[in-house]
DNA sequence: GAGCATTGCGCAATTA
DNA sequence: ATAATTGCGCAATGCT
């Protein structure tokens, strides 16, 4: 079912910015095409005050040039940024995948060890019984050694342990 | 040493326009400010050519009108997939999260299924040591009813099994 | 401070 | 037509 209509709440208002993009850098590979277009826009550069006279000696916190777009350690920045993008994104996604690879083979050697498990617990059981009834069969006729014989009816008594 | 050119021009198909968005919406939490002052005038809602008279009636394959960015209906179907987005990439990242998660129970399991393994298996070889003595003892006076002569070692086997 | 790595976000094409 | 996914670029930020 789908939201029919939904009071808008949370105009999810991020930054109002305009945004303005403009790319036109080489396509990397494997682009159907209908790559967006963009295109230059008149992007006006503020133009640098630059070091007028007055410089504030600031230690930190210089207000940043808006990157112009035309520049070319611009351009060249955006295209390295670009690739460790998608290279992080590639590992990002080979993790995901790796982990959930990771719970399949757990979730295997769970069951193997549950199924280990069954049968080591099935032994013992069998085990013990054998032992309760030889502990039975000694009570019954507890005879010294020596000449230990006659007759030893003792209705066995079929006891299953639990465990 | 400057970047040549690429020889790839900017062929945009179709739709080459820059997005100049420019959003006077209440600036939310999230980035601090710097936002660059890029005011963008106010675009005239063009006058809706309305229904002349001509309406070519294409049962299909209908060109898809480029979406005017200055379109209402756009902007809506802008947010509207946004929000959708957003809200994709948020149950994304949780899943991840979930899966990881999910890899460190089935972690924790396995470690506890492992012990368990551990202890019934030495339980196991207790009895098991038992038994042989026993085994033992019996084949020691063992003493065959009615008339049982010569010593019968009975060769034990002691057979451990395997899993 | 340079430089790659991450991350949030919006756009557009696909898919369901 | 709508919502959900997905690939991609941009920019801010984190980390070396």
């Amino acid at each position: 079912m789908s939201r029919p209509s939904q009071p808008k709440l949370t105009a999810t208002d991020h930054n109002g910015v305009s945004v303005i993009q403009s790319q036109a850098h080489a396509a990397s590979s494997s682009l159907p095409a209908a790559v967006a277009g963009l295109q230059q826009v008149p992007q006006l550069v503020p133009a640098n005050p630059s070091t007028g006279g007055g410089k504030a000696l600031a230690p930190s916190k210089m207000k940043k040039p808006p990157a112009d777009k035309d520049s070319e350690e611009y351009r060249q920045r955006r295209e390295r940024n670009n690739l460790a993008v998608k290279k992080s994104r590639m590992r990002s996604k080979q993790k995901a995948m790796d982990t959930q690879q990771r719970v399949n083979e757990l979730k295997e050697e769970n069951e193997r060890l549950e199924a280990k498990i069954k049968l080591l617990s099935k032994e013992l059981s069998v085990l013990k019984d054998l032992f309760l009834e030889h502990a039975h069969n000694l009570a019954d006729n507890v005879q010294p050694p020596a000449g230990a014989e006659g007759s030893s009816p003792a209705p066995n008594s079929t006891s299953t342990n639990g465990q």
